[in-house]
DNA sequence: CGGGGGGTTGATCTCCTTCAATCAACGTGG
DNA sequence: CCACGTTGATTGAAGGAGATCAACCCCCCG
């Protein structure tokens, strides 16, 4: 996905790329009026961290461009992504007074942020808001625990494989693209971010995805650049149950 | 905790022991009245599977007494725990027609369930429920995450200090003790079942068990039975950030 | 008494980590 | 333009934490 040039100094709601997707998708024209009143937005470029665990936090956002990530870490730099932030994904909870989680942009990064004490007052009298919320919420608990079964019981070779086959479908569904012909993507990810996503070393996820090129499961061009010949053979690699089903 | 013997064939909301921490914890008497009308009990023993995933539901829930866990399953066998749900934790997917997951008893168990139709319906009325139901499931999210960390970064010594620390905190607070002292409590799960939310083998369970105890962190009697002389030196054991702070 | 469920312990194996060397791409300053 | 440092990635060798396979124990119950 190309980084693109929008300012985003203000952009109207009803333009907005993740209008239908957001936390502000069941808002109607009265309600998206209301939260241009809150909102603005900023822009992070790859690397930079938006928030550090256990700072203060006075806006809730959503993610309008680029991908961040949520990290965890023990004191001894032991790290362990938690989420992954994409397009109209949430960030923040409203009711909490400090970040749980770090939170770095992993591309260049722009969010929509809105003050946190008007939102809250809002989402109280807006119950499209909370709606949405809730519903964004409970995807993400599924996600999460979705996860759990990865980090807890897959092995190296079944996690990369995973991780692979998620963002080939996310980025096969944004180009519309059918799943059925050869898929090509960039890895929006370092070898150590995966290593963090997937409880791993970098150095397994090295050699895991090595494994699966000199296995002709993936085509590697560059560090990034993949292709997938065959989904199929990549979904039987990720452990998952398949049995014919659509990979949604 | 004592199993009970209340039948449960019909409980007064407001005579409810988890009238306050439930999803209908903000709901007011008229409101309760409501949910009477779509609500039923079911009991059941320890080991009986409460619902298989994929399975149509027509019902969500409350649990009210014993504990439940979730799990996910892989064609081979493999198995992870997603989800501990202890009393008044919410079970099912408002929106959702089959369970995602597998609910077993790991205790004797009993949970108010809600007709699931009515109760959607309800929930767009009533945004009591649903503020209370993304409370809930944000909170979910958290431990989810902190699972993560867990499952991804953290030794089999640290998994077993943490589950234990877990366990001993919540009993803490049930029962009110102060959590300077020694800290007594039975463990709710069998080493499978301490296996499975730990993403480890039940023979790694019991060594490190073993372990613990023969350094002296805890004490065992019997299977079950376990005695933490020093909470402080147990949460060492976690390697979690303690800098100090209180556990809550 | 036999059997089964839950648990412990031992021996061995293996997958992943750790430590380390090397490489390619890139920018930067002399 | 080249030397140099940096960053991200690959690959190798060695070691170890946890898995696997297996024997055995304890206790309860029919």
């Amino acid at each position: 996905m190309a980084v693109q040039d929008h300012t985003f100094s203000h952009v109207d709601c009803e333009a907005c790329p993740i209008r239908h997707r957001a936390v502000c998708a069941r808002c109607d024209a009265d309600e998206l009026e209301r939260l241009e009143e809150i909102k603005y937005y900023r822009t992070f470029e790859a690397g930079q961290t938006v928030i550090w665990s256990g700072d203060r936090m006075d806006f809730v956002a959503s993610v309008v461009e680029g991908i961040a990530s949520l990290t965890q870490a023990m004191e001894d730099g032991r790290t362990q992504m938690v989420g992954l932030l994409l397009p109209s994904d949430f960030v923040g909870r409203p009711g909490r007074e400090t970040a749980a989680y770090n939170v770095v942009a992993t591309t260049r990064l722009t969010m929509c942020c809105f003050r946190k004490k008007p939102f809250e007052a809002m989402m109280l009298r807006t119950p499209h808001i909370s709606q949405r919320l809730l519903e964004m919420t409970l995807d993400e608990l599924d996600a999460a625990r979705e996860w759990m079964l990865l980090l807890g019981r897959k092995t190296a070779r079944e996690k990369i494989a995973s991780l692979l086959a998620i963002i080939a479908r996310r980025d096969a569904t944004l180009k519309l693209a059918s799943a059925t012909g050869q898929i090509v993507f960039d890895l929006p990810l370092t070898r150590e971010a995966m290593a963090d996503y997937l409880g791993l070393t970098l150095e397994t996820v090295s050699r895991q995805i090595s494994a699966l090129k000199r296995d002709g499961v993936i085509q590697l061009e560059g560090k990034r650049h993949i292709t997938v010949p065959d989904m199929d053979r990549l979904m039987d690699e990720t452990g998952d149950d398949t049995d014919g089903g659509v990979y949604i």
